[in-house]
DNA sequence: TAATTTAGTTGACAAACTCCACTGTTTTTG
DNA sequence: CAAAAACAGTGGAGTTTGTCAACTAAATTA
């Protein structure tokens, strides 16, 4: 009962939130990437040192294609690969410089979006909005910790 | 300076929430549909009698390859086209009964999907899940209004 | 050491999406 | 009102994005 209520308001949130955020769509806000294409980078952002299999497995994407989006990262001058010490099938990915200068613009592209959304906001609902934020981060996060 | 709190705050939201929701990828929740398809069925579901105009510039794709989309749904039985009485390059777009049946499947496919999100969730913490959700919602609407 | 599994690559293909030119209609404007 | 411009939707032809299966080479298992 309760709950039934909750999830109709979250798909009401989704409706919502994902066009706002422009988190819709096949360009990562307006780029000249692909959504994957841009997640790739940031998941080796993230993680520096990852391989390929790992990024395959955590965006469940096909690892040939992945495959392709890594040369053609690399190509850029965007990433580099360094074959594994200890595994010589596998590559550790790193961003180069210039990589890492693009995820900065990358996110301040995304930072700019969101701030856009947020002018009319006055300092306290600012405050409100972390704060809601927040508790629904942290209860969602309780999931993940089982 | 609080602001970037908050814009980093929803970054980080936005990182934890869409692939927990599946809202990233091609598939619309594993259905036989691409997530365009589906939105453009769902456009017409929230909008009955809206036009394919209308529907690109909402959902900002292409014109072309919606009246493609189009055409396939009103072939798979799901939706029709009205040539509209007041302008004849116009045709209003309907779900059909089976459409609408279609449509119900979808959104509870998505409730599922989300029921299995709050599985671990007590009551108490569902009613805060609630509370947090709207107020982000009701913060994000007062910019729509302007 | 033979059999199996794994990381990554490649080729061939299919699906998703874009671009441009076109038809027929409506609206604008001179 | 007639010519021009704008608009809704369609179709052809292409590009991009993503999938599937077969392969190489290395690592693991038995």
């Amino acid at each position: 009962m309760e709950k039934n209520k909750l999830i109709s308001k979250i798909r009401e949130f989704n409706r919502l939130y994902m066009p706002m955020m422009k988190l819709l769509g096949n360009h990562y806000l307006g780029s000249e990437y692909s959504v994957t294409e841009a997640r790739v980078f940031f998941e080796i952002y993230q993680n520096e040192g990852c391989n390929a299999a790992h990024i395959a497995e955590t965006m469940n994407i096909d690892k040939s294609y992945l495959s392709r989006i890594i040369s053609s990262h690399e190509k850029s001058g965007y990433i580099i690969k360094k074959c594994s010490n200890t595994d010589k099938r596998v590559y550790d990915l790193f961003l180069t410089d210039r990589g890492k200068q693009r995820a900065l613009e990358f996110i301040k592209n995304s930072d700019d979006e969101i701030g856009n959304i947020l002018t009319h906001l006055s300092d306290d609902e600012q405050q409100q909005m972390y704060e809601a934020v927040e508790i629904v981060m942290n209860l969602l996060k309780k999931r993940c910790e089982k």
